[in-house]
DNA sequence: ATCCCTGCAAAGGGTTTGCAGACGC
DNA sequence: GCGTCTGCAAACCCTTTGCAGGGAT
């Protein structure tokens, strides 16, 4: 399925909800829907709104938040937090499963797919729950910050073997002295 | 590992921690982390903190917050968001690997135990990441919930069809009449 | 014409911060 | 005794709420 269509289907089966719910069809509501579905990762509210302004259409956060509740309750976004203040959504439809991975040192996230997961999720037996979506956060550190902590291990390991040799180098001169 | 043991194992981890690192090992740290390890579920800082009071180990918010703070540094402890406001935490040391049911309805929170999951994601491979720990948050509907929803349909059915009932007769005697 | 929606401004609530006194080291 | 921690109060910031005008139905 394509850009255009998907975002044609979305469109639709939120026009459903609407009507359904005896919500009014705003244009506003039809622009951040088009908005979410045109960014293919996660984002924040700040910045989906920065990109409806920058998208000439100036849409107030109120509305914004409103919108976003609406849609999350028609399962057309959800919603991630990663373990930081920042709440993030991204769309729900048409979309590939995937998982985050989340460097607990800069606070990156990555997004990575693995059918495998996704399928013994679904078989599990889960005794009185119905199970409608899903969410796998992996935390750990990225190969970035790996590298920059085995550097700040090394170096601080240098500086204890200077500190080391300073105290054999001193303990001599002393049993030299005496 | 009994209780007890527990208790004494991470209260070495936690005072290892904070000598590493030049922290102090006040009595308000070690209140707090032995309070968290007496709870065997997650749980919000409002609740820790009247759990403190009431245990007659007044602790100041602040203290709270910045105690949990060390503890998430030092992996004793582990932030859980499910999607409402509240922010949860629970003890990561020696407790069972489990995964939350979350019902979108309630927001009820159960904990459920699948080991085949954590071995499929420790086996799975991410390209330069190094994992520490996961997380997997199931989001639907509870049994209590379904049943209500169930309910309120079959209340919904049953006024649309009165409805349907009413037009129909209304109908008849309108086509008698003429 | 109704009344729900938008958007401004203000309130709300959880978390962080600044600072003075207390206390671990 | 030094330097950090505790705890109070205030600041902070994201989100929600109240309200007046405007637009969908």
């Amino acid at each position: 399925m394509d850009y255009s269509e998907i975002r044609n289907r979305v469109k639709e089966i939120f026009t459903n909800y609407l009507e359904v719910n005896g919500n009014r069809k705003t244009p506003e509501r039809f622009a951040i829907l088009d908005m979410i579905y045109s960014i293919d990762k996660h984002f924040d509210i700040d910045s989906l709104h920065d990109m409806l302004c920058d998208a000439k259409f100036s849409v107030s956060r109120t509305s914004v938040y409103h919108t976003l509740n609406i849609l999350l309750e028609a399962g057309l976004v959800a919603k991630r937090q990663f373990g930081g203040k920042t709440v993030f959504y991204e769309q729900t439809c048409f979309t590939k499963t995937h998982h985050h991975l989340i460097c607990t040192t800069c606070g990156k996230v990555c997004e990575m797919c693995n059918n495998d997961i996704g399928e013994i999720i679904r078989k599990m037996k889960m005794p009185s729950f119905r199970m409608a979506s899903y969410s796998l956060c992996i935390y750990g550190t990225c190969s970035k910050c790996s590298a920059s902590i085995t550097r700040k291990q090394r170096q601080l390991q240098k500086v204890k073997d200077q500190a080391k040799q300073i105290r054999i180098k001193t303990n001599n001169e002393t049993n030299q002295s005496t």
